[in-house]
Formats: C-alpha cells, sequence, structure tokens
DNA sequence: AATCAAAATGTCGACGTCGACATTGCATAT
DNA sequence: ATATGCAATGTCGACGTCGACATTTTGATT
C-alpha cells in the first residue's frame, strides 16, 4: 500500500508537507499544494485511516446497533439516513445486529470498543422503553426510535405516534365519519399506546360517543412471534349491522388485512368503507388498491437527525438529555373518503 | 484508553507477553497467562484493532455495498446473513450504500480502501447483471444477489429463481392446473426472465398448449419507478369467460394485487383462483389471507455464503471465478389448491 | 544591504501492536 | 557439576500519521 512517505518521495517534499496538503492544513504554496496532489493521483494514494485513528485517539466511525432487524422490514429506512449522513460527514458506519440476544449485545460492544467508534446509535426496530443495561457508558449513545426506560439518561429521538394519530383521526373526522371502528397494534408496542390514545382522545374532542366506537385488539403476544386476530376482527366488525363508515387499524399490515376481509365481504374501499392503516410502509401503502390512507413514520429522518445528535454528543456539543420528537405526517391517499349517510 | 503497556505493567509482564495471551501464543505458562488475564479483566483492556491493523496490514473488516436498499424491503436479510458470519468469525462489517450513484460508488470505494478493507461485498437488491465499473481491482469483491457481465470474472453467489420457478410451476401442474395465467415481472430484472423461461419450459413439458397460457406484462420502466399494470392486468385476466384456475405472479407484491383483484370481482382463494407468488416476503406473503404459496429467495444465505466466498478469497484459496447458485424452495401455503372442474 | 517577522517546510517521536531476534530460566543428560 | 537444548520471556523497532517544535525561505522595511 502506499503511504504518505511514498507520495513525499515522488513529490520531493516532506511526508508532513503532504500530510498538510491531504488536511488542508493552512501554509502551502499553491504550487506545493499542486505538486503534491499530482503525486496523491498518479500513486493513487488514501490516507490509512487505521494510523490516523491510532495517532488522533479519533476513528470517526459510528457504530449502528440494531435489535430486531430481521422481523421489521421498516428499519432499512432507518440505517440508511444514518449511512447518508455519515456519507455527506466523512464518517463511516460499523454495523451489528444483535438479535436481541444479551450474549451478541456484549459482544457487539466489545468489538465497537476496539475499533474506538466515536459513538453509537442504538437503534430499535420498533419504538419502545428500552434499559440498555449491557451499554457502556463510557461510549456517547444516542437511543433511535426509543427511549430510556427512568432511571437511564441517554438522549433519544422518535416518531411523534401521538401526533400522527391525532391528525390520521382529525382527517377522518374532517371527512364526516362518526362511527369509527378501531384495531388494536400490540399492546407491548410503545406506538400502540399513543396511537389509541391520541385517537381517544380525538374523537371524544369531537363528541363522539364511546357507543359509537368499536375497539378490538389485533395482535397480542411477543413480539416477533404474535398470535394475529386482525382478519377475523375486521370480518367481525365489518359485518355487523351497526358497521363503522371508518376502519382505523394500527399499522399497514394490518390494514391489509382489513382490505381483505372487506373485499371478501363484498364492499368497496373507500365508497362503503374508510380504511386507513399507519407507518406508510410503501409495499404494502403502495400496493394496495385503491392506495392506502395512512401516516408516514419519518424513518429516514430518524436515522439522519439520530447520527447528527450523536456528533454533537461526541463534540460534547449536545447535552446528554436531549429527547427530540419527530412529527408524522398524514398522507392522504385512496382508501379514505367522505362518510356517506345511511 | 488502557493499552496492552498499561496490562503488562500491572501483571508485572512484558508487553510482548502479554501480546502472546491475548492471541492464544505458544509457550506462555499457566501461571503467566492467569495473571495477565487477570490484569486485563481488571483494567477491561480491549485490543486496539487500528494498532493491529496498522502493523499487520488486515483489517479484519470486510464492506458491504449497497445499491437500492431503499426500494427493496427484502435486502435486510442478506445483510443480516453478512452480520451473522462476520459476528461468527471474528470480523467486522462497514456499510455504505451507493443508491445508485456513480459518483457516490466512488467515494464508498475510497472509503473502504481508506479503512484498507479486506474484502468487499458488492450486494444487487434485485437480481441482476452488474458491471462494477467503479470497482477496484485491487480489492477481492463477491457478487451476491448478482453476477459480472460479460468480459468481467467476479465470483457470484445468486438464487436459482430458475429452479424455484420449476418447482413452482410443477406444483401448480400436480395440483391438476391446466389453464394458468401469468403476471411478468419488470423485464429489466434477472429474475423476470429465468421465471418466466422455466415457467415456459414446465409447461410445455407437461403438453399444456400456449392457447392456455395467458401472459401479461405486470410492470416496466427503470427499476425503482415502474409503471404497474398488474392490478389491470389481473382484473382483466380474471374476468375473462376462460378464466384460468392459477394465476402465477411474477413476485408477492404482484400477488398482493392479484389478491385485491381477485377478491373485488368476487372470486375466492383458493377456492375459485390459485394465486401464487415469489420471494416469500413476508410481510406479504403471511400477511395475506389465505396465506400465499409462493417460492423463497434464500437472502440470508446468499449473505452468509457470500461472505465465506469472499473470506475463501481473501485467504486466497477460493478461485476468482466461482458462480455459486442457491436453491429457492416453494413454501406450498394456502393460496393454492386442486384445480376445480368447471 | 541588513534586519526581521511571517510564511513555508522539515525533523522527530509517539500512538498500540506484534514480528524478529535476544536473553534468561530450567530440566535433563552427561 | 557442567553442558545442552528448549521453553519462557523480554527488547526493539516498524507500521502510517500528524502534533510539537525546529529550521529555512520569503519579502517587506529600514
Amino acid at each position: 500500500m502506499v503511504s504518505i512517505k511514498d507520495v513525499a518521495r515522488v513529490a520531493g517534499v516532506s511526508d508532513k508537507t503532504v500530510s498538510r496538503v491531504v488536511n488542508g492544513e493552512p501554509n502551502v504554496t499553491a504550487d506545493t499544494i499542486e505538486k503534491v496532489k499530482l503525486a496523491i493521483a498518479d500513486l493513487g494514494y488514501i490516507p490509512n485511516l487505521a494510523a490516523r485513528s491510532i495517532r488522533s485517539n479519533r476513528s470517526n466511525t459510528i457504530g449502528i446497533v440494531t435489535d430486531f432487524i430481521s422481523t421489521t422490514p421498516y428499519s432499512g429506512d432507518i440505517v440508511r439516513g444514518v449511512q447518508d449522513w455519515a456519507s455527506a460527514n466523512g464518517r463511516t458506519v460499523l454495523l451489528a445486529n444483535t438479535d436481541g440476544d444479551p450474549e451478541r449485545e456484549a459482544n457487539v460492544w466489545r468489538t465497537f470498543k476496539a475499533h474506538r467508534i466515536d459513538g453509537v446509535l442504538h437503534v430499535a426496530m420498533y419504538h419502545r422503553v428500552v434499559a440498555p443495561a449491557a451499554g457502556d457508558v463510557s461510549i456517547p449513545t444516542v437511543l433511535v426510535n426509543s427511549h430510556a426506560a427512568d432511571g437511564y439518561t441517554y438522549p433519544s429521538i422518535e416518531p411523534d405516534d401521538y401526533g400522527g394519530s391525532r391528525d390520521l383521526t382529525e382527517h377522518l373526522l374532517a371527512l364526516g365519519h362518526r362511527r369509527i371502528g378501531y384495531i388494536r397494534l400490540n399492546p407491548l408496542l410503545l406506538g400502540a399506546n399513543q396511537r389509541l390514545d391520541a385517537f381517544l382522545a380525538a374523537t371524544q374532542a369531537a363528541g363522539i360517543a364511546e357507543a359509537d366506537l368499536v375497539i378490538r385488539l389485533g395482535m397480542e403476544g411477543p413480539i416477533g412471534r404474535e398470535t394475529n386476530y386482525v382478519y377475523r376482527e375486521a370480518l367481525d366488525i365489518l359485518s355487523s349491522p351497526s358497521r363503522p363508515t371508518a376502519l382505523v387499524c394500527g399499522n399497514d399490515e394490518m390494514a391489509l388485512q382489513a382490505y381483505l376481509a372487506a373485499l371478501s365481504l363484498g364492499l368497496r374501499v373507500p365508497d362503503d368503507i374508510t380504511i386507513v392503516g399507519f407507518d406508510d410502509f410503501r409495499t404494502v401503502s403502495l400496493g394496495l388498491k385503491p392506495e392506502l390512507t395512512t401516516v408516514a413514520l419519518p424513518y429516514y429522518d430518524l436515522g439522519w437527525q439520530g447520527a447528527d445528535m450523536l456528533d454533537q454528543l461526541v463534540q460534547a456539543k449536545g447535552s446528554a438529555d436531549e429527547r427530540r420528537v419527530l412529527r408524522c405526517l398524514v398522507v392522504a391517499r385512496g382508501s379514505s373518503a367522505e362518510a356517506t349517510r345511511r
């Protein structure tokens, strides 16, 4: 591998001068810069980051620890946001996955420390509260898509499930819906409660009676291995004589099942029934016909901004207990329409 | 950060002896090992990989370059396979995404070289032929989910789309289907042609007349921004008086639309129409009711084995033009059933 | 032409690790 | 008791980079 000294020799200057050029330090003649750059290009010199890291005790590398990347197809976007931030800021991303196994998590931290990582993004694949037990206080950490359990202080960044759900509910109310069904997410998910609470608050504020709401549990059990009642519940809700005019689903995958249930009962979306989801998981939300009205989770931004927060923290410019919440926007598509009087 | 010398001081031995213990070299007294390990645990010493890398000129790190991670939710599994391999073999994974942009790709290679990466996995997010122009011959590279264009020699690992499609078709034939519809993937995808070819070969071998096959194009245009005719075509095929008894879809997302079309025509799956997909993209294949009969793409194994091939190559034990193909298994679920005489 | 400050460039060593080689310790054979 | 040989441990320097500091060059000022 060609080193800074090779470049120095070819350019006829000292290694330190090459270093100056490479790092854009001042006080180098335009002439010298020229010579050095030429030599660099000729030799195809690329600085050795390991050497730099050992010298400066900073690696310009951040680590991503994910838990259940396997089960959630969304995940990619968070990671992509981080990557893009890193790429735009001259950092590199080290990736590790724990599958939720504490032993593997411990291993991951060892590896990260061995690489003298600047900081870690602890990415939860579903919105929740975490107690990063295996973590290490000595490495700056930002929690993404989660926040710390009571008693821990970690900066964190999360989606505003509550606000998104409120806006979505108001969207339905604005369309004149007054009898609304709701199929809940797995209650273990943080988003589940926030979404339901916002839904209840918004409908109540609009003066809708509890009797006009049909709320069902869509799934329960350990994450990734839950029992799924969605299809059955959707069938049940939709075949009721006092069928609601709109059906809110905990997420887009549930909305998919609601579609299937509705269609198999001969109902049209959105003419007979408005169906909405949550997440804007595009494979589903755009794959459904008509396309699904839903709420977009800002996964990409969660990643990008999370990386940015981490950087602030590494530079010791950020506070250790900042808790940032990102807005979730309603994406109105074809599956929601005005409530028809019946 | 605690270094090998700190450990040496505490253990009362030389740094080299510590190094020997850390690397499991022979000729160290059990007694000394004990002392050293104690000191290591006490101080929480973790070897500095950057220093090791600079010394040995090997980083024990492999890079993953992905192209369109954003658009394909499958991708995660390939990456996870690589990660798990790395974790099991003491390597670290560096991740970079190009979004298909040549400039970014060039950048990624620079970064990888700067890290003195041992090798690169070039992961295509849809099965295709690539010409890794921006690549660099000096870094061992394995193509995953793709193979090299003519004239290039890179080892590669891909799914056996052809075999999977053949087996799936035979599954349908075994169920007695004789009039079969087929909705094609975007022809730009390598899998599209392999799947169609296998389908045609298998039906022909079974003596099915071309007139009994209805083959339609489901989507076309640049990857990620294609025009989608699937729903329309499915409606058309299914409302024909001589409607087929089975409908084969290029992938699971297309199958989703076929379901919607079928249901909206009042057809039952699988009683009135058998529908099958390809990919086993679980959000869809398990989300559909009844669950979808499809072919599982071995994404995880692609990642794991790809990493292993790369390692062979790095150790110079593997051949540079190995082209490995992984089997795709039919997963029979509820959406396929015996053809009913009509 | 002499002086001097500022700019440009160079020298050197340290970061943490481990290979090459050197030295010491110890047990066995004489 | 001495020699022999191998096992155990140690010393030293190099990997590539860049900070601290040293030296040389430049050009403006007298």
